[in-house]
RNA sequence: GCCGGGGUGGCGAAAUGGCAGACGCGCCAGACUCAAAAUCUGGUACUGGUAACAGUGUGCGGGUUCGACUCCCGCCCCCGGCACCA
C-alpha cells in the first residue's frame, strides 16, 4: 500500500474486477426483494462532461446503496439513439448517421465505466437497432388497430430549421424546443396518437405517484389544462336565403353563472364556417382581411400585444338561448380555435378580456352578477367583476349564489336541449410523424385499392435504408428512395407505397424501460411476467427537462400497453427523481448557463479523472448541494473532495497495523476507555444520520457532510500502538463505516481499502452498517439551557439526574440568575435529556 | 392572472417546534520547509468589548408558543410551469 492515493491505478482495476465477476448482472428470475432503478437513457451525443454526471453517478448511488441493503438490484442502460443531432451531422460531414451514432455509443460507454458507474450490459439497448425498433413499430400497428394511431390533415408546428414538424411539447414559446427556430403553422397530413383519449387516466392517476416530485404532477397537470364547463348553443338567427352551413354557434363556458349578462358572441379568425357565414355580406371583405391577418401574425406578434385587442363585426347575430336575446357576432383572435369550440360567449361585466374588447368597440355591458359587499354599477365599474357573488338580472335563476348556480343553470340546458356540462383538456393529441431520415420508419402501406394498411407482423421491422439522401428539404428523405417506397399491398397484393416519414424519437424512449426484461428476445415485445414482477419502477432518475415530454408520453405508453393486455399495472415509474442541473458561470457575461456544448462552459471529465480520479469528481458531484436542485459548478470546490478521500486514504495506511490488529476483536461497549466509547457512539449516531439522508430525499450531500465529520472524529481521537485492544476496535468499526458508507459515492478507493483491511469479498457485498443501539446510551448529557428561549448557559449531568434536581442546578447557575434577577419565574419547561427554558419576566 | 418551488455567513449549504450556520470552499494566523507545494493546528455571521460577555441576526410585517429558519395570517422578491384556455 502506497503513502500517495494511487486512483489512477485502482479505478481501471476495480472497474475491470466488476465487470469481469458480473457484480451488475441481475437475474430477474430471481424475484426477492426487487429494486429496478434506472436512469434514463441517454442521446449518443459523443462526449459526456460532468453535468451529465450528476443523473448517472446519481443512480449508481442509488444502485449500489440498494445492493448493500439486500435488494437485487436491476440496473440496465441503453442509447436514444434515433434523432437529428446525427442526421445534422452527417449533411455536413459525411459521415452516415448509423456510424456515427454507434461510435459515439461505444465512446460514452466508455466514459460512463470510467467514472464507476455499473451497468448490467447484457441488456444493452439502441433504438436505431432494427431487433428495437421492430418492436416499436409494430406497437405502433397495435395502436393503429385500437384506432390510437390516426392519420389526419391538421393545423401543425413547422420547424423550418428542422425541416419537420413537431408535437405541441416540442414547441417552447413559440419556438422549436431543439433549435430554438420560430415554429410556422402549416396544415398537413400527419400520424398522431391519440393521447387525448387518456387524458383523463393520465391527470387522475398522478394523485397515485406519491414517489413523484410536486413539481412535475403540477406542470403535467397544466399540461393536461381539464376544465369543467357548460356547453351552451347560441342559434344563429338565419338569412333570408337559408344558405347557412350551420344552425347554431356553440361555445364552451366555465361561468354559465354569467350568461344573463353576455352582450355578444365571438368567433376566432380560423372558425370553419365563417367565410360562409359571412358570404355576399357587406362585412365580408372586413371579416376575409381580418382572418387573413390574424392567421398570418405568430404566435409570439400575437402574444407581444397583450392585452389590447382587436376583432370585427360579422354582420350576424346569435341567440342567448337563456334569454332569447339576440347579440352580434364578432371575430376576434382573442378566440383560440384549438381550444373549446372556437366560439365564446362575451361578457364583458365578468370577464376581463371581454371587458376590454367591450370597452374597445363600446359594445353592451351588462351586469348579472352582483357584487354582495358593494353592488356593482355599470357607469362607475373600472374593470370586471370576475369574484363570486349573487345573481341579478336573472330570470329565475335571480338570487342564487353564482356557485350554486353553475350545476342548476347547467341541467336547465340539458333539460331544455340546447346544451350540457363538459369537461374540456387542453391537451392536443401527439403529432409523431416527422420529415426526417433518422428515425424508425412509420409502419404503414398506402394501396390505392385497399386505403391505408399497417405492414403484418411478419414483415417488420421495416428496416431503414442506408443509402438514402437525406439532406432536409421539407419532403420525407425516404420518400426519394424507390426501392423503400415500392411495396405490393399486403392485403391485395397491387402495387403500393410505403409511408415515408418516420416517427418522433419521442416514441422510442415511451417504451424502452420495459424493454430491459427481454432486450434479445425476437419473439414479442414485452416479456410480461417479468415486466410484472419488476415494474413499477423502484427508482427513476433524470432531468426536469423531461417533465412533460418523456414522462407524459411514457405514462400514456404504459396505459395503452397496460390496455393491449401486455402489462398489468398502469403506472410506469413509483418514484421519479429528478435532479437539478448543472450550471457554470459564463466568465464574458457572468451569468450561469446549464452546462452544455453549445455554451461553451462544458467541464471536461475525462480530463478531472485524469487530474482527480472519478472518486473525487463522483462525490464532489454529489456534495455540491441538494441534487434536486440546480447547482454551479466550482473548480476549487472539487479540491475539498479531493483532500477529503486522500485523507482517508492516508488515515488507513498510517494506521494500517492498529487496524489489522483490531480485525477480530469483539466490540464491547462496557470495557472502552471514553475516548473509545465516544468514537464507537459518534460512528452509530453517523450511521442513523447517513441513512435517514440516503433514504426517502436523496440528501446525498449531507450524506457525504455526515461521513465527512466522522472521519473528522476518528482523527481527533486518534489510535497508536499503545491503545487497548478495545480503543483498537473502535478506531477500526468507526473506519469500516465510514469506508462502508461512502462507497456508493467513491466506490473504487472503498473497495480497494476494504480489501487492504483484510476483506475477501467486494464491497459491493457488504452490508450497509447498522445502528448499535445500546451504543448511544451516555452516561452524563449536556442540556441546554435557556431563559427565554435564549441560550445562556450548558449543564452536564449524569443521564439519571431527576428533573427537580436538574431544575435545581439550572436555576443556580450564575447564568440564569443573572437573567432572571429581578424577573419573576413563570414556568419552568423541561425537555428531558434536551434542554431547560425558563420563561421569566 | 393561476399553479409549484425557493429566499439562512464572503460562497455552496445544514438544521423530527428545542444550542442557527453542521460539512465543504474561500480567507486569516501559526507549525513543518532554505523556499514553495502538500500536510497539520487554530480562527472565521454581524455590532460593541483586549477579554469574559452583551446585543443583533434565517426576505418584510404580524400571530401562535415556555421556545419559531421550521407552524398560522398578510406582504415583497427570485426561479420554474401554464396562460387572451373562455
Amino acid at each position: 500500500m502506497n503513502e500517495k492515493y494511487p486512483f489512477s491505478q485502482i479505478e481501471p482495476r476495480w472497474q475491470t474486477y466488476w465487470n469481469d465477476n458480473g457484480l451488475f448482472k441481475t437475474d430477474h428470475t430471481d424475484t426477492r426483494n426487487p429494486y429496478y432503478c434506472l436512469m434514463m437513457f441517454p442521446y449518443p451525443s459523443g462526449a459526456l462532461h460532468v453535468g451529465h454526471g450528476r443523473n448517472y453517478i446519481l443512480g449508481d448511488a442509488v444502485a449500489r446503496y440498494k445492493k448493500m441493503q439486500g435488494f437485487n438490484v436491476l440496473t440496465p442502460m441503453g442509447w436514444d439513439a434515433f434523432g437529428l443531432p446525427a442526421e445534422n451531422a452527417a449533411i455536413k460531414t459525411g459521415t452516415p448517421p448509423k456510424e456515427s451514432t454507434l461510435k459515439n455509443i461505444s465512446v460514452m460507454k466508455e466514459q460512463l465505466a470510467s467514472w464507476g458507474v455499473s451497468y448490467d450490459w447484457d441488456r444493452e439497448l439502441a433504438s436505431c437497432n432494427p431487433d428495437y425498433y421492430k418492436w416499436t413499430q409494430w406497437l405502433f400497428t397495435q395502436l393503429y388497430k385500437r384506432k390510437l394511431a390516426y392519420k389526419a390533415e391538421a393545423a401543425v408546428n413547422w420547424c423550418p430549421d428542422c425541416a419537420t414538424v413537431l408535437a405541441n411539447e416540442q414547441v417552447v414559446d413559440g419556438a422549436c424546443e431543439r433549435c430554438e427556430s420560430e415554429v410556422e403553422e402549416k396544415f398537413l397530413a400527419q400520424w398522431f396518437f391519440k393521447i387525448t383519449d387518456y387524458a383523463q387516466r393520465l391527470l387522475d392517476d398522478l394523485d397515485t405517484l406519491d414517489g413523484w416530485p410536486d413539481r412535475v404532477k403540477t406542470m403535467q397537470r397544466n399540461w393536461i389544462g381539464r376544465s369543467e364547463g357548460t356547453e351552451i348553443n347560441f342559434a344563429l338567427v338565419p338569412r333570408d336565403d337559408q344558405t347557412d352551413p350551420i344552425e347554431h354557434v356553440p361555445c364552451f363556458t366555465t361561468r354559465v353563472d354569467t350568461i344573463y349578462g353576455c352582450t355578444y358572441m365571438v368567433v376566432a379568425p380560423e372558425y370553419p364556417a365563417l367565410k360562409e357565414l359571412v358570404k355576399g355580406l357587406e362585412q365580408e371583405e372586413a371579416v376575409n382581411t381580418y382572418s387573413r391577418n390574424a392567421s398570418k401574425r405568430t404566435n409570439i406578434e400575437r402574444m407581444a400585444e397583450g392585452d389590447e385587442k382587436s376583432g370585427v363585426f360579422t354582420g350576424r347575430t346569435v341567440i342567448n338561448p337563456y334569454n332569447g336575446e339576440e347579440v352580434p357576432l364578432w371575430v376576434s383572435d382573442y378566440v383560440l380555435m384549438g381550444y373549446g369550440t372556437g366560439a365564446v360567449m362575451a361578457v364583458p361585466a365578468h370577464d376581463t378580456r371581454d371587458w376590454a374588447f367591450a370597452k374597445k368597440y363600446t359594445l353592451p355591458i351588462r351586469v348579472s352578477i352582483d357584487n354582495p359587499d358593494h353592488p356593482l354599477d355599470v357607469t362607475t365599474m373600472e374593470e370586471a367583476y370576475t369574484a363570486n357573488g349573487t345573481l341579478i338580472d336573472s330570470a329565475e335563476f335571480t338570487g342564487s349564489p353564482n356557485r350554486d348556480a353553475i350545476p342548476k343553470m347547467a341541467a336547465y340546458a340539458t333539460e331544455q336541449g340546447f346544451g350540457e356540462s363538459t369537461i374540456q383538456f387542453r391537451l392536443r393529441d401527439w403529432l409523431i410523424s416527422r420529415q426526417r431520415y433518422w428515425g424508425a420508419p412509420i409502419p404503414m402501406i398506402h394501396c390505392p385499392a385497399c386505403g391505408t394498411v399497417p405492414v403484418p407482423d411478419k414483415d417488420l421491422p421495416v428496416v431503414l435504408p442506408e443509402n438514402v439522401d437525406f439532406k432536409p428539404t421539407g419532403e420525407s428523405p425516404l420518400a426519394t428512395c424507390e426501392a423503400f417506397m415500392n411495396v405490393a399491398c399486403p392485403e391485395c397484393g397491387v402495387d403500393a407505397r410505403r409511408e415515408s416519414d418516420t416517427m418522433d424519437t419521442f416514441v422510442d424512449s415511451s417504451w424502452y424501460f420495459l424493454r430491459f426484461l427481454n432486450a434479445t428476445d425476437d419473439t414479442q415485445a414485452i416479456d410480461k411476467q417479468a415486466c410484472n414482477d419488476w415494474f413499477p419502477i423502484s427508482q427513476y432518475v433524470g432531468g426536469i427537462e423531461h417533465a412533460i415530454l418523456h414522462l407524459l408520453y411514457s405514462r400514456f405508453f404504459t396505459k395503452v400497453i397496460h390496455d393491449l393486455d401486455l402489462i398489468d399495472f398502469n403506472e410506469p415509474f413509483a418514484q421519479l427523481f429528478t435532479q437539478g442541473m448543472i450550471c457554470k458561470r459564463n466568465e464574458e457575461d457572468g451569468q450561469l448557463y446549464k452546462m452544455s456544448k453549445g455554451k461553451g462552459n462544458v467541464v471536461n471529465s475525462d480530463e478531472l479523472i485524469r487530474d482527480y480520479g472519478a472518486d473525487t469528481v463522483r462525490v464532489y458531484t454529489m456534495f455540491i448541494g441538494p441534487p434536486e436542485k440546480d447547482a454551479e459548478w466550482n473548480d476549487q470546490g472539487i479540491e475539498g473532495a479531493s483532500r477529503f478521500l486522500k485523507r482517508l486514504w492516508r488515515r488507513v495506511w498510517e494506521k494500517h497495523d492498529q487496524l489489522t490488529a483490531a480485525a477480530n476483536t469483539p466490540l464491547d461497549i462496557d470495557s472502552m476507555e471514553p475516548a473509545g466509547r465516544d468514537l464507537y457512539r459518534t460512528a452509530n449516531e453517523t450511521i442513523q444520520h447517513v441513512t435517514d439522508a440516503m433514504d426517502g430525499a436523496f440528501h446525498f450531500n449531507s450524506a457525504i457532510a455526515q461521513i465527512m465529520s466522522l472521519l473528522n472524529s476518528i482523527d481527533s481521537t486518534g489510535v497508536d500502538d499503545n491503545s487497548n485492544d478495545q480503543h483498537k476496535a473502535s478506531y477500526r468499526f468507526a473506519i469500516d463505516t465510514v469506508i462502508r458508507m461512502l462507497s456508493p459515492f467513491a466506490p473504487h478507493i472503498c473497495e480497494e481499502l476494504w480489501r487492504e483491511l483484510g476483506n475477501d469479498d467486494s464491497i459491493l457485498r457488504a452490508e450497509w452498517p447498522k445502528v448499535d443501539e445500546a451504543s448511544l446510551a451516555r452516561d452524563e448529557i449536556e442540556i441546554i439551557i435557556q431563559v427565554n428561549g435564549k441560550l445562556r448557559d450548558k449543564l452536564t449531568v449524569s443521564a439519571s439526574c431527576s428533573k427537580e434536581d436538574l431544575e435545581t442546578q439550572a436555576l443556580a447557575l450564575p447564568a440564569v440568575q443573572k437573567h432572571i434577577d429581578g424577573k419573576t419565574i413563570r414556568k419552568v419547561i423541561v425537555v428531558p435529556g434536551k434542554l431547560i427554558n425558563i420563561a421569566a419576566s
